[in-house]
DNA sequence: TTACTATGTGATTATATAATCACATAGTTT
DNA sequence: AAACTATGTGATTATATAATCACATAGTAA
């Protein structure tokens, strides 16, 4: 691949991680891997103010991970691929690791 | 899980997310997939400010997805857990779907 | 038409992040 | 000891992000 394609690559990528990489955006993606929900909706189950929801969710509609759709009055968000849940499966491995060291840590202490 | 346990879980999992999401980490992340590098090898393989890929490089053992020791002189990185890479492959799909839109704006134009 | 609801967005402020340069330090080599 | 190399970090500046409030707008219901 030419240096520049890889470059713009790795810019893509990056906005798609940054995308994700929020807390309350991870508890939005994690909400919605249920199925779509409007912003009101979100906004009671993550404890947000709403209008900060907005513009989380605009943040990943952006990036591409998610989609919405007006119905009335409402605006519908959802996953605009499931694929994205795997995240959370390639990271806990990162956890995982971090949790072995913390105890080893721990019981260096004690 | 408790509601401040997961909270507390979503924020681990946002700092891993924000430590991939920028390009020139990732392409450090690209880079030693291949195997560990001091610093200034990195800088330039990346070519980037060496003192830049410093602070960079911290941000990602802080988030606990690189590890490093001392070598001499230099200071080796090294990937903490191989299952980061998954990462790429977890966001490939974002990116084709993303691909797929763009063909079918493109063909819609034309 | 009027009142209401769901949403997005401008303006503002606070905070975080990124990049750069200069410098200090640890370890190496001569 | 003196010169050198690799690295980290303080200080600074520029830029991006997050949160909040107020307000505008689109659509609904009466």
């Amino acid at each position: 691949m030419a240096a520049n394609k890889k470059q713009l690559l790795y810019e893509k990528q990056a906005r798609i991680a940054q995308a994700i990489g929020h807390p309350l955006r991870l508890q939005i993606i994690d909400f919605l891997k249920n199925g779509p929900q409007c912003v009101c909706d979100i906004a009671k189950h993550i404890k947000a103010e709403r209008s900060n929801v907005s513009r989380h969710l605009s943040v990943m509609v952006n990036s591409g991970i998610l989609e919405c759709h007006k119905k009335g009055l409402k605006v519908i968000y959802g996953l605009k691929c499931p694929c994205i849940l795997d995240f959370f499966s390639c990271i806990s491995g990162v956890l995982k690791e971090q949790a072995k060291e913390n105890s080893r840590l721990l019981s260096a202490i004690s």
